[in-house]
DNA sequence: TGGCAGTGTCATCAT
DNA sequence: ATATGATGACACTGC
């Protein structure tokens, strides 16, 4: 039953991976949340399902899917890896806080300013104001202190973020308010980003908002095993900075236009919360529609300050009109938490351009806020070697890893058996054991065949001794031994063709009584015909030690033998010149071969790196095809998400005036468009400089 | 018969 | 200065 399973499972993964090729987007996870751990862990983190270790068939292991070597899912098998590889490491970016809060500001054209209330706290619709009936009034106004904040704020038309600068903590008194497009936030969220088995997030049983918020109530109750990548504030394994950093990075490698996360990150830190806290009137009332709690803050009289506030990190901070800066806080946290905080996507939401297309048949036409990101062109000038670099990418070991599984590279993947591919370790080894031979002439030849050594006349002879491979074999075999392989005849030439033909014939026998030979007169002609021009010389001159001897000994025997002789002037000449022509035959030799074994070695140079970069290629593919598919859902959460906000008289939010955009301190904000825009093109800047 | 590969040899340079 | 190794160039041979 399991394997059926399995083999069910493998087949909708092919099978989806079949229509994607062809233009038909497959949301695989719906599907298949329970067997695909890439996108599974993207939200759920970790799991152990997925970790368990199989130390003896660890290699073979997909997260506990076996698979043979031999499978022909190795490719699903390496892609799912890489895929897991990656979402694990996109585990790093996580929603730092587990709500999500918009703040509207907006410069009030009344004048009303009250900059006398460095204490005011955030800034709160006015209950009443609300008008989202789904709200139960209860939990609008359980806290006390907050309501009062909120008549205060309400009376001084002020608003002003918590002293401690952080809005989200703050929010926990209004965030009844939203509680329903919290939920619904959620719904969202799940439809968008299925997570499978809901068991593990039994949204009954997770903590609230609060529970999870450090700030608020100290450590999650939650195991860690469930919400650990959920976790706010301190108990954040990764620092947030960090983590944005991260998602730029990954923002800058896809291409994507990013906003500046400093600037949002410096927008709503502490300072920034004092700032407007002092300065920024609250608008009377801000009435809630669809669920999203607005808060808006009004921009009296303090243009000049909100854009010094901003000028640290945004330059040329446009505040005219209505900035707007909206968080939208969440009310229930449990279901918040467990879905957007689980996909660690929320992150992403900042929104690039408004070229996009609307998916949605209802409500406003939002912009694609991925589009044009991830063009294919971009993604092009992603350079591969420094992925590798990067990310510790060792082209050896992953090609050397590839040509363990890959069985359809076309490659010949076992090098080290072909002859073009001994290394060098083997090329010594098989040379030393191939011992050097003489020639009858006395020439070191690259002899594999040991039948014919003759150690004591090899000393001195030590030339190079290069691998013994098949473009060699035939070139250095014993000429005496290939004589009997017809389709080496050819190797045992003679190139007498400098020698006087008078010289050459001296001694040898004539062809016309090459008929009547007896055996021994054959053994002999054929002997004769294998000395060479140096030895029929020898001979000639009547030379009385062999030419072996003449070109091999060390030049101290050497000329230790000649003293024993009295030898004339020509018989000198004709000794110094065999053995030059000896030794330079060799030296010969040893540079042909070392040449062979250069472009051998070159060759398999090659073979190498065309392998590297197939390989490569394959996870470029791999690589956009992900991204595409992680685009796709951020863009469809982005649009739902932005889709349900609406202002005070109930209207969406234009896309082409508003963005939501991540602040570092893990609240979703709109913003203005025009400041998202500014913000992008000075993030980008900051990363040409950075490469620069 | 021309092309080619293998080989030997020479000239030259470097060590 | 000599011996030797390395190598390009050339010639030759056999296929």
């Amino acid at each position: 039953m399991l394997s059926l399973k399995k083999y069910f499972t493998e087949g909708l993964i092919q099978f989806t991976i079949l229509l994607s090729l062809i233009g038909v987007r497959v949301d695989v996870d719906t599907y298949l949340n329970s067997h695909l751990p890439p996108l599974r862990e993207i939200f759920l983190g970790q799991s152990s399902a997925y970790t368990q270790t199989q130390f003896h068939n660890l290699r073979n292991t997909l997260d506990g899917y076996v698979i043979h070597p031999k499978s022909v899912d190795l490719d699903y098998y390496f892609t799912a890896r890489r895929l897991l590889n990656q979402v694990r490491a996109l585990d790093r970016f996580q929603v730092p806080t587990t709500e999500v809060s918009a703040w509207l500001v907006h410069r009030d054209s009344e004048g009303s300013v009250s900059g006398a209330q460095p204490n005011t706290g955030i800034a709160l619709e006015n209950g009443s104001g609300l008008q989202d009936g789904t709200v139960p009034d209860n939990e609008v106004r359980e806290n006390g202190a907050e309501q009062g904040f909120g008549e205060e704020l309400e009376d001084l038309g002020a608003v002003a973020p918590p002293v401690n600068g952080d809005l989200t903590k703050e929010v926990p008194g209004v965030e009844d308010q939203t509680a329903l497009s919290l939920e619904e936030c959620l719904r969202l969220l799940e439809a968008t980003f299925p997570f499978g088995e809901n068991s593990e997030f039994p949204a009954a049983d997770a903590p609230s908002l609060t529970e999870v918020l450090p700030s608020e109530s100290g450590p999650s109750t939650v195991p860690d095993g469930l919400l650990s990548p959920l976790l706010t504030g301190t108990e954040l394994p990764f620092d947030l900075e960090q983590q944005w950093q991260d998602l730029m990075s990954i923002m800058e490698t896809q291409g994507m236009e990013v906003n500046s996360t400093a600037a949002a990150g410096t927008l709503y830190d502490s300072t920034g919360g004092d700032i407007l806290n002092a300065n920024y009137s609250l608008a009377p009332s801000t009435p809630i529609n669809q669920n999203v709690s607005l808060h808006q803050a009004s921009l009296g009289s303090c243009t000049q300050d909100f854009a010094s506030l901003f000028s640290s990190e945004m330059e040329s901070l446009s505040v005219a009109g209505s900035s707007a800066l909206l968080q939208l806080v969440p009310d229930n946290s449990t279901g918040f938490n467990t879905t957007f905080g689980s996909t660690n996507l929320s992150g992403i939401f900042f929104p690039p351009q408004l070229n996009g297309t609307v998916n949605e048949t209802s409500g406003p036409e939002l912009p694609d806020p991925l589009g044009g990101l991830l063009d294919e062109a971009m993604l092009d000038e992603i350079s591969l070697m420094d992925l590798a670099t990067e990310e510790g990418f060792n082209p050896v070991q992953a090609s050397r890893l590839e040509e363990e599984f890959d069985s359809d590279s076309g490659l010949s993947l076992d090098s080290s058996h072909s002859p073009a591919s001994l290394s060098s370790s083997e090329a010594s080894s098989s040379s030393s054991s191939a011992s050097s031979s003489f020639s009858e002439e006395g020439a070191v030849g690259y002899n594999s065949d040991s039948e014919n050594v003759d150690v004591e006349d090899a000393e001195g002879a030590v030339g190079y001794q290069p691998e013994y491979s098949k473009f060699c074999r035939m070139s250095y075999q014993n000429p005496s031994q290939l004589q009997y392989l017809p389709y080496l005849e050819h190797v045992g030439h003679n190139h007498t063709y400098n020698m006087a033909p008078r010289t050459l014939d001296t001694d040898e026998p004539q062809p016309a009584t090459m008929g009547k030979k007896s055996a021994k007169d054959k053994q002999a002609d054929f002997l004769d015909k294998q000395m060479s021009r140096d030895e029929h010389r020898a001979r000639a001159m009547k030379i009385p030690f062999p030419n072996e001897k003449i070109i091999n000994l060390p030049v101290e025997e050497f000329n230790e033998l000649l003293s024993k002789y009295q030898l004339s002037e020509a018989q000198l000449s004709l000794i110094r010149d065999i053995r030059r022509r000896g030794k330079n035959k060799m030296a010969a030799q040893n540079c042909r071969k070392r040449k062979l074994d250069t472009i051998l070695n070159l060759e398999r140079d090659v073979e190498d790196l065309q392998r590297d970069k197939s390989k490569l290629l394959r996870e470029k593919v791999e690589f956009l095809r992900s991204i595409r598919q992680m685009k796709q859902k951020v863009q469809n959460l982005y649009q739902e998400v932005f889709g349900r906000l609406r202002d005070e008289n109930g209207q969406p939010y234009s896309p082409n005036q508003y963005a939501l955009q991540y602040a570092s301190n893990g609240s979703v904000i709109l913003i203005p468009r025009s400041l998202a825009d500014q913000q992008g093109r000075r993030q980008e800047r900051k990363q040409k400089d950075r490469r620069k």
